[in-house]
DNA sequence: AACCAGGAGAGAG
DNA sequence: CTCTCTCATGGT
């Protein structure tokens, strides 16, 4: 067995991963409405802490528009000002309403889930405010793509337990993808372990 | 008061 | 292709 399955296990084992300990981020969307949620979300969490995208998120739902219609209709002063809190509101703003955008074209996140999610992974980089992290945050959270997710937790967490020198993005996700069976439950399941072993050291 | 927190794009060399 | 700069708020 891998090194990477053989942490799992003793991770999962060790905080007893119970669905108490699923945040937002982590925990698995079913509506439209959820998956909508968890896009808006990807974006805003940018280069920022999750409290402050929390206060965001409450604001938009607040002023009943955290969706991705009301999103691609709303002005955008408008939605600068209620996204402040999580920072880069100049930026954050615009690729929301392009991503909101996008979506709405594709036929909404319903139609998204049927592509082939690789040449949907294509389309979502080449949008702008998109890399990599964001496009398989999506994949992977919002439309239940097998996609593992890597980001600053994970590149510590693969330092902390001495699983590869490797720093390349693409070649890190192939680490965990090749490692593991492909399901996006076990991806997010692994993910939310990762970051929660990050916040307990 | 500096520094960090789940990134991405644009420009320089 | 790799490096550096910029975008900006909130908590410690």
């Amino acid at each position: 067995m891998s090194k990477i399955k053989k942490l799992y296990f003793q991770l999962k084992k060790r905080y007893n991963l119970p669905e108490k300990q699923w945040k937002m981020w982590c925990r698995r969307p079913k509506t439209i409405k959820e998956r909508e949620e968890v896009v808006i979300g990807a974006i805003l969490t940018q280069n920022t802490n999750w409290q402050n995208v929390e206060k965001a998120i409450a604001n938009l739902k607040k002023a009943d528009l955290l969706n991705l219609d009301k999103i691609a209709k709303i002005n955008l002063p408008k939605l600068k000002k209620l996204i402040k809190p999580c920072g880069f509101f100049n930026v954050k703003s615009r690729y929301l309403k392009d991503m909101a955008g996008f979506v709405l074209d594709s036929g909404g996140i319903k139609e998204l889930k049927k592509n082939n999610w690789l040449k949907l992974r294509e389309n979502l980089l080449n949008q702008k405010g998109v890399g990599q992290e964001t496009a398989d945050s999506i994949l992977n959270y919002a439309l239940d793509k097998p996609s593992f997710v890597i980001d600053a937790y994970t590149r510590r967490f693969v330092k902390k337990y001495n699983l590869t020198q490797e720093q390349d993005y693409e070649k890190l996700k192939n680490l965990f993808q090749d490692s593991l069976k492909k399901d996006f439950r076990l991806y997010q399941d692994y993910h939310a372990l990762i970051v929660i072993d990050g916040q307990n050291s």
